[in-house]
RNA sequence: GGACUCGUAGCUCAGCUGGAUAGAGCAUCGCCCUUCUAAGGCGACGGUCGUAGGUUCGAAUCCUACCGGGUUCACCA
């Protein structure tokens, strides 16, 4: 909205003091300051040799003349206040007027897809709060890139393999009786889940009985008959022993049908799921190659290696002695796959920020292995969610369920929805869809709303709040709107000469006009909290103006019908908006 | 110990490419529903921005040191 004026400060700038490229420090001016916008001109006092009071002074007299956009403008200490006209306003909202995307940049095949890789979750639990705020981040993500035009390919890798799937398949075998998800009537995760604890309880024991004979914890700890049981089961895994093989389909067929429970009421789906049990084996061969370009090196025992130092970092382990991958060898392969599999230029891993390490090794890695691509890898890495006694701890029975979570929000949201009395007229169908909606919105928002990068405290004693900063503020100013649209009828025609804009009314355009920005930026970031913030900030100004204006008994009829326009622009924005984070705007609460 | 990261109101968080008197929400205490949904609006209370230096006309923001939290440095994934 700006840039115009920008323009126009510089040839200012260039004309009084000769300035070439001048840096402009042009700001919004902070509301007990008279005027729109606001110019630093403490960097033009060298040139300029006059007092910083006398310099704002000069630009100011100038850019009235210069700038049509600026109507008035004051001049505190060294800041030069300019108040705008309303012409940029009011181009900025006809711009939003004939777009009903606005904001949003439509999908353009032409670009080149992106791919972000979120969830990754364990098939021997369920999912717990820690996911959500990485599903949530992902999905989020994903949005924001498709929001620039972009297609985005949506991915997960499973981990489906290893030791510590085999302790719940071990466990189901020597506990389970055959019993199902289905003969207990839960949910395939939580089943699954509950013989991981199971298996881990056995184990517990068992250490605690050799202790008592003398092993030491290590020892024991291999020693445990169950660990040896398990041991030989992921070795008859590998060799595709079928009784083996039944039993990890069976249970992992449990664990996905969990899962999709979950992640259908999250809102989040996968266009290509990575399993472990695949990839494992990737990333040998890429190895070698390495190894014959010098990249890595060979040791004495077998091992293959590269070494970090040069980089800041420490020596890496890529191949063990016996030919066997590691994590890191898999992550390779499985990258180099993925840009094989798909045609697009960029990766984004959605991953906490304990794997920092990892990532800046796997980066590094794949540009020595010479991918082009390799610049275009991003960790988006996200801080843990903490309790207030600190980290969440399964052994301790402190980790918060997903599904339990989504279940506690949902009934927050009817009993607040009952209280308020907002459900009368809603049929069963239309309460639940909207406590979902609500529930959700408020959980999606609590979360989001935080700088990713950022470690977050949840306090699973205070229920989220349904006040204030929250989801349910955004969804319940958009119902209000929506409110207001459906008794407008047809508003008649407005042109701006019927409309003197209010300070209320400005105050709305203005926000509203930096929506794109806001989006791209985010995108561009991988920040949702820079939309959660903008989208409350909208929602705060427009609710000041609701307070103050009525929008179907303005003044005038062309006023309404202006109102009830600018009103249709701010529900869209925020319609939009809230889609970005995976928020539904109902039209009615 | 090395590396990375965080420290802002009682609590949860904004602000960080340097700019004016550091902002929200929750909590606490008031006020506003015969007018478009009060899940709203307005006000009060609440801060030596971890500490100490430095750079600068100007520092919550940049630099250094220290203090305090977290993560990570596996032939686990």
């Amino acid at each position: 909205m700006n840039t115009g004026l920008e323009a126009a400060i510089a040839t200012t700038l260039k004309e009084l003091y000769g300035i070439e490229q001048a840096n402009i420090d042009l700001q919004e001016t902070r509301k007990e300051f008279e005027g729109d916008l606001t110019l630093v001109v403490f960097p033009y006092l060298k040139v300029s040799r006059l007092s910083p009071e006398a310099t704002a002074e000069d630009i100011g007299a100038s850019l009235m003349r210069q700038a049509s956009d600026v109507s008035a403008y004051n001049v505190v200490k060294g800041f030069l206040n300019l108040s705008l006209s309303d012409a940029p306003l009011q181009s900025a909202m006809d711009q939003m007027l004939v777009d009903p995307q606005w904001g949003i940049v439509p999908l353009n095949p032409d670009l080149p897809a992106a791919m972000v890789e979120y969830s990754s979750p364990n098939t021997n639990k369920p999912l717990h709060l820690g996911h959500i705020r990485n599903n949530l981040l992902g999905y989020s993500v994903s949005k924001l890139i498709q929001a620039t035009g972009k297609q985005v390919i949506q991915v997960q890798i499973i981990n489906d393999r290893g030791v510590h799937i085999c302790k719940s398949m071990y466990a189901w075998k020597m506990f389970g009786n055959g019993e199902t998800p289905a003969t207990r009537g839960i949910k395939g995760d939580h089943f699954v889940g509950e013989y991981y604890v199971r298996f881990d309880q056995l184990l517990k024991r068992e250490v605690a009985e050799l202790m008592a004979e003398g092993y030491s914890e290590v020892d024991a700890t291999k020693r445990a008959p169950c660990m040896i049981h398990v041991q030989q089961m992921l070795q008859d895994w590998e060799s595709g022993n079928p009784e083996v093989m039944e039993l990890w389909n069976t249970m992992n067929a449990w664990v996905y049908e969990g899962f999709n429970a979950t992640y259908d009421r999250l809102g989040v789906q996968f266009d290509k799921n990575y399993f472990e049990s695949q990839t494992y084996v990737l990333g040998k061969k890429d190895i070698e190659t390495g190894l014959a370009q010098g990249i890595f090196y060979r040791r004495e025992d077998g091992s293959v290696w590269i070494d970090l130092t040069d980089d800041g970092l420490d020596e890496k382990l890529v191949l063990r002695k016996d030919g066997t991958s590691v994590y890191m060898t898999q992550d390779i392969g499985t990258a180099i796959q993925r840009f094989s599999d798909f045609q697009m230029d960029s990766l984004t891993y959605v991953v906490g920020n304990e794997q920092d390490y990892h990532f800046k090794v796997l980066f590094l890695i794949l540009q020595k292995l010479g991918y082009t691509w390799a610049s275009t890898l991003s960790h988006l890495s996200y801080g843990m969610v903490d309790l207030p006694s600190g980290r969440m701890k399964s052994r301790e029975g402190t980790v918060v369920d997903a599904d339990d979570l989504l279940d506690e929000m949902e009934a927050g949201a009817r009993r607040i929805s009952e209280e308020l009395g907002k459900v009368e007229g809603l049929s069963l169908e239309e309460q639940s869809v909207l406590y979902r909606t609500l529930g959700h919105g408020a959980l999606k928002y609590f979360i989001l709303k935080v700088d990713p990068r950022k470690r977050m405290v949840f306090n699973p004693e205070e229920s989220i709040d349904f006040n204030g900063n929250t989801g349910p503020f955004l969804q319940y100013t958009h119902a209000r709107i929506c409110s207001i649209l459906r008794k407008s009828g047809h508003a008649g025609p407005w042109t701006w000469e019927d409309i003197h804009l209010a300070d209320k009314e400005k105050e709305v355009i203005k926000c509203l006009s930096k929506f794109p920005s806001v989006v791209q930026k985010a995108a561009a970031d991988q920040n949702p909290s820079d939309v959660a913030g903008f989208l409350y900030d909208l929602a705060k100004i427009y609710n000041g103006f609701y307070q103050v204006h009525s929008v179907l008994n303005a003044e005038t009829p062309q006023n309404a019908a202006f109102r009830i326009a600018l009103s249709r622009q701010v529900a869209g924005a925020l319609q939009r908006g809230m889609a970005l984070l995976g928020i539904v705007a109902p039209e009615r609460m």
